[in-house]
DNA sequence: TCATTTCCGTTGTAAAAACAACAGACTTGT
DNA sequence: ACAAGTCTGTTGTTTTTACAACGGAAATGA
């Protein structure tokens, strides 16, 4: 557990607090750990969680599978980020979704509820956990924002220059990484691969972009 | 300003909170009031706010509109409930959506960040408006996660049933209201109105559903 | 009350997406 | 090094959607 404050010192629920400082409320917020194989859940949807949980290694999918198959990925969590936050409140419910590693992850877990109950004893960092907390769920609710907004184009091609537009911008630069293969991008759009791999490369032959992989760079048409 | 205590009293933000405290609370939040008539911007993407904002009367749209004229209602707020968490952060940025009242409205406005600094003095409740505001931002979370889930659908039918449904859940029943028009709802469900429409005719005239103007009543397939 | 506007359903056409199936390049693990 | 599996692009067909245009019903407002 130790081995992992100095990357929980990076992480957004502990920014500005000292190691030492976290040392100490890992106890006071009961924290555990788990890891999980590539392809292992970590949760799934109808279960029930009441835990605040921050990745400290890895990379995790928040996605669903309806009854056809079809696979839709609500968002990707990072390394430094966490999730669960939307699940604290009483009446919050099971879970929407299944919650995926697509990489070989380190999950550490917190229970939420000593979080926001300001303890009346020392800790004297609560307050700033507090306010990294609320900054992180309203940031993700800005992402949720903007995947919306992605979504609601019509055709494929446009949620794709819109996807990929503010990619760019994230990056301060038309030439950039994500971090999705093909169908993994398809799935987040909610749009079919085939069909979206051949709308890319249509874009790519009119000299709007071009792409190897996951690497992309935009020309001024889309970037403007 | 005072008028507006009972029903601030009865609000997300400051449940459990009684009216003498909140009348305390008012100046130490510093809150402001505003009044829009039906059709009239609240806020306009580009803008920057950092307060955070509680309907006391009315509905608004949180929507957007691009380039081609195409609308997408991101979020409908009512009386009683909140908006603007998503913006408290001091690194938000400008605001991606407009925000537009759809009937006469009173909108109060905090400065948040008075709420989610710990006020070393009185406010004894002041812990207590934390956690609403927590517990609010977070149930938002999963409305977005909600909307995602109906926006993901491929077909029209699919994204109207997925809705449809989690209203009746919503509701308790198979019989209840919606709070769009057919042109709202469709700009919810990022689709097109008129086939739209045509679907809903088609799921009616095959026994899926009935309705009239907002209100509807489902069959057992599609509750099923 | 009457004129105007909004709302909703209908239809036909053109455009786009989903779907299915496949082949080559590249990875991975043994 | 080789076999198995994954990832990506390609093509053709079918289904679905967007778009445009219209008419009637209902609501609004002067």
């Amino acid at each position: 557990m130790k081995k992992y404050i100095p990357i929980l010192k990076r992480t957004q629920l502990f920014s500005g607090v000292g190691e030492e400082e976290i040392g100490a409320m890992l106890n006071c917020l009961q924290a555990r750990i788990c890891t999980y194989k590539k392809g292992e859940y970590v949760l799934r949807q109808g279960e029930h969680t009441d835990t605040l949980m921050v990745i400290a290694e890895g990379k995790l999918h928040i996605q669903r599978d309806d009854y056809w198959g079809n696979r839709s990925i609500i968002n990707m969590v990072s390394a430094g980020e966490m999730f669960g936050e939307a699940y604290v409140a009483p009446e919050s419910g099971a879970l929407m979704n299944d919650v995926l590693a697509v990489e070989d992850s380190v999950v550490i877990f917190f229970d939420v509820k000593r979080i926001i109950t300001v303890c009346p004893t020392a800790c004297r960092f609560h307050s700033a956990v507090v306010q990294n907390l609320f900054f992180a769920i309203s940031e993700k609710n800005r992402r949720l924002v903007q995947k919306i907004t992605f979504m609601s184009k019509r055709t494929t091609r446009e949620k794709l220059i819109a996807y990929l537009s503010e990619e760019a911008k994230r990056n301060n630069s038309s030439e950039f990484s994500i971090p999705f293969n093909r169908q993994q991008l398809a799935d987040y759009l909610s749009v079919d691969r085939s069909a979206m791999s051949n709308e890319l490369c249509k874009m790519r032959d009119e000299g709007m972009l071009e792409f190897e992989k996951n690497r992309f760079v935009l020309h001024d048409a889309v970037t403007a």
